[in-house]
DNA sequence: CTAATTTTGCAAATAGTTTGCAACTAACGT
DNA sequence: ACGTTAGTTGCAAACTATTTGCAAAATTAG
């Protein structure tokens, strides 16, 4: 038995074989930049940009197209999740296995630190939304902003 | 009395004069642009992106930039609201004199058709998570996305 | 009407993201 | 281990949204 006690975080689900494991079942190539990528995302306490990610590799460990291409092949087979905190630049974030990556974050409007929440839109409330207007496939985006206690003079 | 029957939407209380009196106050011009800008967004059942307004102009009426400065211009003033459906470019509406402009907004991700929503996050909730997290001043940004009836094959 | 000041148009600069294409490589079968 | 082959990558160029410098033009106060 491992007595690894890092707290069963999110992140000791996403292991690397477990996420390698997901691509060749989809017979997605495991190469060199998506693999330093993921590890990147793996242990980001916080939703990247593409541009930070780029930052955090190797020198010229991949090219940056390279970045672009890969999140959306991930967004596509659920492994991260996109998220928009309009500053611009999208963000991803890596979806545990298992999980939906349906969360949310509070962003610092003066520092950018993010922390991620667990309350969520209230269901009911979405389907009345989505049943009043004759919607169907309901789903939302939401993104909460303050000032953190950091950053509050 | 006026025989206007029109049903009393936010719309009606955009009246021109309102907003130029606003301007005014806080001594901005009253330009050629800004008004035809102001009644784009006035007469629009929903939020539009600045080449969209820029496209609705009488040919040439402004130019593109100047669309973009009078946005930041009017949302700093809080007469215009700006929102994201994370399709790349900002969208404006106009906010109602008195009216904070909290709400939210459901797209069809299909055809994009918009329907304003009145629900909102539950306050309480809200101010839980800023307690909880030591945040100060938090708001949220929150769009719901599905398939309008239409669309529904 | 004129001065004082703001605002605009135009063009060029940024920033984020996407794409064409030839060179490259992981994965599979042998 | 080795070649085949389809999926990938790097590079550069293209794109889209947005911003900015600056001289010319327009609004408003007096």
């Amino acid at each position: 038995m491992k007595s690894d006690c890092v707290s069963k975080s999110k992140r000791m689900v996403n292991e690397m074989s477990v996420i390698t494991g997901r691509l060749r079942r989809e017979s997605v190539k495991i190469t060199g930049p998506r693999a330093a990528i993921l590890e990147i995302l793996r242990v980001s306490p916080r939703p990247l940009t593409n541009k930070q990610i780029f930052a955090a590799l190797s020198p010229q460990q991949c090219d940056l197209a390279t970045i672009y291409r890969s999140m959306h092949l991930l967004e596509k087979m659920r492994i991260v999740k996109r998220c928009h905190f309009h500053d611009g630049a999208a963000r991803f974030e890596l979806i545990a296995e298992g999980d939906d990556g349906h969360h949310h974050h509070l962003v610092c409007i003066s520092c950018s630190e993010v922390v991620e929440i667990q309350e969520c839109f209230p269901v009911e409330l979405e389907n009345q939304i989505a049943i009043k207007n004759g919607y169907r496939g309901v789903t939302h985006k939401l993104e909460f902003f303050g000032v953190c206690p950091a950053c509050q003079g």
